[in-house]
DNA sequence: TCTAAATATACCTTGACACGTATATACTCT
DNA sequence: AGAGTATATACGTGTCAAGGTATATTTAGA
């Protein structure tokens, strides 16, 4: 399985975030999230196949902490996306400057002639 | 559907990536991905849906551009990790150091300016 | 008004996966 | 060795999402 699949599991998520904070037995992890121990395993194997975790052994228990890379491949594949946002916002603040000047100004040119319009779709700017 | 399950699907973080650099029609997304003009409409009404998207009509044509706040909402979830891998780091460079003392190792890169108390700057990845 | 282009949607099928129950495995302690 | 504890796995089941094909909707242009 494939790291944005991993993490599209709440309860595989809300396990990652119990791990920030130190390493758990599956046994703490199970009555923390109130998942079965089943589930708790199984989601635990996803992660450590994944790499997203690690287990050692201590007597009967399995303690199981974090490892950064998957999640820092997830992190790289959002770089671009900052930088969009960042850009956003200075657009933004731009754009509100021009506001500034130009507040009594009224657009007179039509962007394109239009016919009758269709219902617009949810999410879409007309 | 819920953020995290909307970027688990490969074609649409293809389409978002796509999206970064500039609006698409559906049609152009069509050809770059080499995905089938359903499938391109299917994901494009999950992904404006979600909020990660908004289109305007263009005539014929609906024009699809990014909206940056569910991606936002992604890059907050993985914050404390990105402390974790920091902090991981830190360890690392500590543990590094002692080595150097202990062998009287010279270094031939350099590493990270550190201080004490020091924090990570904003926005830092490394 | 007819046709072609661009996009959206309906319906169907298939496969993946998350969970529960039951059972297996591994380790500790007496 | 036997009992108890902790964890892993096997199996069956229901759900859901992704893609394909066919069709509907909207618009430009002749």
């Amino acid at each position: 399985m494939e790291s944005f699949e991993i993490i599209a599991e709440p309860n595989r998520r809300a396990i990652l975030t119990l791990l920030v904070s130190s390493q758990q037995s599956v046994g703490e992890i199970e009555r923390q999230l109130r998942m079965s121990q089943p589930t708790v395993s199984k989601h635990l194997r996803v992660l450590r196949e994944a790499g997203f975790v690690e287990s050692k052994v201590d007597a009967q228990r399995r303690l199981y902490r974090l490892k950064p890379e998957p999640l820092q491949e997830v992190d790289a594949w959002l770089a671009p996306f900052r930088r969009f946002w960042s850009a956003h916002l200075d657009a933004l603040e731009r754009h509100l400057d021009r506001m500034d000047q130009s507040t009594s100004t009224k657009r007179k040119t039509k962007r394109r002639p239009r016919g009758p319009n269709r219902k617009p779709n949810k999410g879409e700017t007309k």
